[in-house]
DNA sequence: TGCCGTTATGCTAAGGCTGAGTATAACGGT
DNA sequence: ACCGTTATACTCAGCCTTAGCATAACGGCA
């Protein structure tokens, strides 16, 4: 992934066979000492792209995962990845190339307030606890209360792959009714690009992951360059949480725990009065235990 | 892993090639449907315990992991998982049992104060930082800070792996020593048992994970009997965690946060005054966005 | 040149939460 | 009745967070 001030993006490459988008992914072969190794030699041979930050996110194995497209018998194991690169313009893309990742998860982008798809979520969403009976409706209730919380208005950005998976199992993306061959999909679906296989589910991970982490690890300074303006780091900030912060706290925030330094230089391209240039101070992954940009308790941009 | 008021337990399997301690594993067939599905088949089959609280952790397939008991070529991939196990007395555990988790990463129970593993880690640990050159000096005494926080004081009982890793690449722990038949390894390792393969590294993953996930999810409750005096709740959770917990906020805390509920009764059985009992309320999954034990910030027992 | 819009940056009051400690209650045993 | 022990209630000071207000420094324009 990588990330403009306005804008979160994940790498695409696009699927011949059916049309719709997918992730970058190889084989693990046996020339490579470690997993991470394997991830990073593949991406870098097949894009040019330097990963910086790696982490592995989750091993998806279920039998029957690849239906359809199967080249394997019983399991096909993906280790999926979240890596992390800074220069967000690779040299060589020849299929792959960067993408919004609201393009595919509409619903979680509140920046503006309240995201439309969600609106147009939330009448399908509250018919489909309605039509359960009385303990499973009660049960579903509370699930979308959990993951969307509609009612109480309180909004958590990192439970990304929980609401994927609640608009699956209410059958409001594409992808619950590729197996389906008896039945077709309703016009209401849920807005958002579908993807190939399980990739969706496996973005919706790595943005609850990384939503997570940038809370208590300093991981954001991977998607900046080398000097910024401390209202760059917010927005990019914002643009990867989906939610919009208070400015002057912001900075206290970044300046109290000492994440970044001074450059001496100062830059006039934001308009108003001009801004200074900073840069990750490296020395606080040592001084602090945890540092990283917290944000503040769950809540919503407009209520 | 389960846990008593006193002691926090991992599931040992003994491995009778090597001596050495491992844990539950087994194969993954395509009768099963899923992964979960897998290790949760497997693991009453094999000693009838029911799993309640189950989370993937980590994929390792290093090349050269099983090397020495390698049946496979190229990679083996595991992949490990946390599992909770409420009722620690298992009903058919032809082989395996119930063991402190200590007994493995003896530094990572500050309980009774600075662990005495520690202070013999100590000393062993330094001379390997000395042993540097200027700059891998400076490096390797910056991530003995970061991890052990020996200077500072300031330990982190969630970076159980870092602190495995570390104490294996300063070749500290028996494990680093395995694949190097040209030298002996010396009299000053850290005290703890070793285990087969990279089990003890899955230990810390898991051990690691657990003590981060206690913080803003229930799962403690995961290990507590039906009804529990609010005690029993501290001292699991200490002995989770590793560290001691001030009694009064740590009560103030679970009510405010209303993780339980009175049950109406009361014991004596815990000597002075009696104690209520209470369960666990269900509820909070719905109403809080992350119900969890919260500890107070990362500190030293006695300073 | 002086005003205006815009963004940057500094500063503070109010409220909530945390860490730490004091005080009181209720049991069993002597 | 007293003592040791554990349970439980309550208080207080310091710190942090939230939400604002106030001021600074640019470019553009009348």
């Amino acid at each position: 992934m990588s990330a403009t001030p306005d804008q979160p993006r994940v790498l695409i490459v696009p699927a011949k066979q059916n049309l719709q988008d997918g992730l970058p992914s190889g084989p693990l072969l046996s020339e490579h000492r470690t997993l991470e190794t394997a991830l990073r030699s593949w991406v870098e041979q097949q894009t040019a792209l330097k990963l910086g930050y790696v982490e592995q996110l989750y091993t998806f194995g279920d039998r029957d995962r690849t239906k359809g497209r199967a080249r394997v018998k019983g399991h096909a194991l993906s280790i999926a990845y979240l890596a992390l690169v800074r220069d967000a313009s690779p040299s060589r893309m020849d299929r792959a190339h960067w993408r919004d990742w609201y393009a595919y998860l509409p619903w979680e982008d509140w920046r503006e307030g309240t995201p439309k798809a969600l609106k147009i979520i939330e009448p399908t969403l509250k018919a489909w606890v309605r039509a359960g009976g009385p303990p499973l409706k009660q049960f579903r209730a509370e699930r979308v209360e959990m993951t969307f919380g509609l009612a109480s208005g309180a909004w958590s950005d990192e439970r990304v792959l929980e609401r994927y998976e609640l608009l699956f199992e209410a059958s409001l993306v594409p992808e619950a009714w590729r197996e389906r061959s008896d039945e077709k999909a309703p016009a209401r679906l849920a807005p958002g690009l579908p993807m190939v296989l399980d990739h969706r589910r496996m973005l919706a991970t790595a943005i609850g992951r990384l939503r997570a982490k940038i809370k208590y690890r300093p991981v954001i300074f991977e998607l900046m360059p080398a000097s910024f303006t401390l209202l760059d780091l917010q927005k990019t900030v914002e643009a990867l949480s989906g939610i919009r912060l208070h400015k002057q706290n912001f900075r206290r925030l970044v300046e109290s725990e000492g994440l970044v330094e001074e450059t001496g230089e100062v830059t006039t391209a934001t308009g108003g009065r001009p801004a200074r240039l900073v840069r990750f101070r490296q020395k606080v992954l040592v001084e602090r235990p945890a540092p990283g940009v917290r944000l503040p308790g769950s809540k919503r941009v407009s209520p």
